[in-house]
RNA sequence: GGAGGCGUCGCCUAGUCCGGUCUAUGGCGCCCGCCUGCUAAGCGGGUUUGGGUCUUAAAGCCCAUCGCGGGUUCAAAUCCCGCCGCCUCCGCCA
C-alpha cells in the first residue's frame, strides 16, 4: 500500500519510482483522481448523516404534533443517507483497488531496469581453480548421492518432481547449517521464533504476495489457507493490527519455518538437483524498526548475511537488485550469490529487502509517533532477510569438495555435527 | 463434531432483559497542573482508534468505532441473522 499523503504531495517521486520499475505511471493520476472522488463523496455522506442523527434526535423529545412530520422528514434522510454511504464505499473500494496496484516507491539508488541490470557491488573470496588442482569437481547431486545426503529418487517417488529426501549427514548439515544460522541471530539479540506455515488470506495480501506471482503460492480452498514461501509472511503478520515499542530500537525476529514455492513459472529450469524445490527449510531475520532507520538496518541485516556466508567459507557476490525486479513490496534489495563450480556462476543464496512501510500500511503495524509534540501513531518499516537455505548445501558441497567425492565441514559447522569435519561417500 | 457461557475506551467494570436521557459508568494505571521540606497522600483536569474538514501549524468542528460482518428501525452497545476468538462440558482421534 502506497502512502496517499506522499502521492498527493509528491506524486512526481512516485511517478519516477513506477518509471524505474517499468510500470505504468498513468497509474499514479488515475489514483489522485480516485482520491478527490472519494473525499468528496465522503464529505457528502458525513454531510448528511450529520443532519439525520441531529434530527433523529429530535424525534425522542417531539409532542405528538410535531412527531409525523419530524418523522417523514427523517424517514427521508435516512434514504438519502443510505445512498450516499454506498457511493462513499464505493468510492473507497475503487481508490483501494488502484492504490493497491502501485508498488512500494523504490529508493532512488536502485538501479533502473528488470532482471538482468542488477548492480554488482562486490565479489568476496577467490573461486577454487579446480583445473589448478588436477580434478573436474561433481555437482551436488552427485556428491549427495554418493555421501548418502541427497535423495532425489524417493524424493520424486514419494511427492514428485522437485522433492528429495535429505538424510543422513544431509539431514545433519542442514540441522547445523540453520542451528549455526539460529545462534548467530540470537547472539546478534534476535529473537528466535518457529512459525506457522499456513496463514489467512489477509496476512499472505498484506506481504504483498498475492499479486502479479500469487501463481507461486500453494493455496488451500477447503480451509481458505496459504502455504508461506518464507516465514517473513507470518513474521509480518505477527504486530499486525498492533501498536509496536521501537524505543528500545528494532524488534528482531529470527523466523525458522519450512518454506513452500509452487515454481509455476519456472518448468525447465534448475530441474536437477536441490537448486530450485517445492519445499526448503530457512532461517529468516525479520525487523520492525522506525522509518528513519530502515537503510541502515538494511545494511545491517546484509552484514549479518555476509557473516554468515563467511562462516561457511564460501565464495560470493553481492547484487543490488534493479527497480524491476524487486517485487511489489521492496523499496531495495540485495541479494548474496555463491559461487557454484559447477555451474560456473553465482547463484542467490540470500536476499534481503527493506520494505519500508509498504508491508505495515497493509497489515497495521504502528508505533506511536516518537516525534517532537506528535501525538498519533505513525507505521513502522519492515524488512527481511535470509540467513541460511536449504539450498546452501549446494554450495558447501560442490565448494568443499574433494577429489575423492568427500566434503570438508566449514569449520563453524562442525560443533553442529558432533565434531565430524568431513563427510565422506558411502558409495 | 455437539451443547452451553463469554467478548464494552491500556487493564478491570456498569449498561444489554424493556432501543432515544450513552456525548458509554466507575475504579486502577498513565499524563498535565495545584498544593506540600522531599516522597507519598490530597485536589482539579485530561486519557480508544481511524478518517474527513479547516489551518503554515495547533485548536475547533464533523463521521465512524462497544469482537467482526450484515439486517430491522427515524434511531442499535442494546433487537435479529451469520462469522471469528476465548472458556467449560460431551463425543471422536492421537
Amino acid at each position: 500500500m502506497i502512502d496517499l499523503r506522499l502521492l498527493r504531495e509528491d506524486p512526481d517521486t512516485v511517478r519516477a519510482s513506477q518509471r524505474a520499475r517499468g510500470d505504468n505511471e498513468g497509474l499514479v493520476d488515475a489514483v489522485l483522481a480516485a482520491d478527490e472522488r472519494r473525499r468528496a463523496s465522503l464529505a457528502e455522506f458525513e454531510r448528511t448523516r450529520a443532519e439525520q442523527k441531529a434530527l433523529g434526535k429530535q424525534v425522542a423529545s417531539a409532542t405528538p404534533e410535531t412527531r409525523p412530520h419530524l418523522l417523514a422528514q427523517t424517514k427521508a434522510l435516512a434514504e438519502q443517507v443510505k445512498s450516499l454511504e454506498a457511493d462513499a464505499r464505493a468510492a473507497d473500494v475503487e481508490l483501494t483497488d488502484l492504490s493497491t496496484r502501485i508498488d512500494n516507491v523504490v529508493e532512488p539508488e536502485a538501479p533502473v531496469g528488470g532482471e538482468d541490470d542488477y548492480t554488482v557491488l562486490r565479489e568476496v573470496g577467490a573461486p577454487r581453480d579446480f583445473a589448478a588442482e588436477g580434478f573436474t569437481p561433481k555437482d551436488h547431486v552427485e556428491l549427495g548421492e554418493r555421501l548418502g545426503a541427497i535423495d532425489l529418487d524417493r524424493g520424486a517417488k514419494v511427492s514428485g518432481a522437485r522433492f528429495y529426501f535429505l538424510t543422513g549427514v544431509g539431514a545433519r548439515l542442514e540441522l547445523a547449517l540453520l542451528m549455526c544460522a539460529v545462534d548467530q541471530a540470537v547472539a546478534a539479540g534476535f529473537s528466535p521464533v518457529i512459525t506457522p506455515t499456513l496463514v489467512k488470506p489477509e496476512v499472505m495480501r498484506g506481504t504483498g504476495f498475492l499479486g502479479a506471482h500469487s501463481d507461486e503460492i500453494y493455496h488451500l480452498p477447503a480451509d481458505d489457507l496459504y502455504l508461506v514461501g518464507t516465514s517473513e509472511v507470518a513474521l509480518a503478520g505477527y504486530h499486525s493490527d498492533e501498536v509496536v515499542d521501537l524505543s528500545q530500537g528494532p524488534k528482531r525476529y529470527a523466523g525458522w519455518s519450512a518454506c513452500y514455492r509452487r515454481e509455476a513459472g519456472s518448468h525447465g529450469k534448475d530441474t536437477r538437483g536441490i537448486i530450485r524445490v517445492h519445499q526448503f527449510h530457512k532461517v529468516e531475520m525479520f525487523s520492525y524498526c522506525r522509518v528513519e532507520e530502515a537503510r541502515d538496518e538494511h545494511q545491517r541485516l546484509l552484514a549479518w548475511e555476509e557473516e554468515m556466508l563467511a562462516k561457511v567459507e564460501i565464495p560470493y557476490r553481492v547484487i543490488d537488485v534493479a527497480a524491476g525486479d524487486l517485487g511489489s513490496s521492496a523499496a531495495r534489495k540485495f541479494d548474496c550469490e555463491a559461487w557454484v563450480p559447477t555451474q560456473g556462476r553465482y547463484r542467490e543464496v540470500t536476499s534481503t529487502s527493506n520494505c519500508t512501510t509498504y508491508q505495515a500500511r497493509r497489515l497495521n503495524v504502528r508505533e506511536k509517533d516518537p516525534r517532537e509534540g506528535v501525538t498519533s501513531n505513525r507505521f513502522v518499516a519492515t524488512l527481511n532477510g535470509t540467513l541460511a537455505t536449504t539450498r546452501w548445501i549446494v554450495a558447501i558441497l560442490e565448494n568443499h569438495q574433494q577429489p575423492d567425492g568427500s566434503v570438508l565441514v566449514p569449520k563453524a559447522l562442525q560443533p553442529y555435527m558432533g565434531g565430524l569435519d568431513v563427510l565422506t561417500p558411502v558409495r
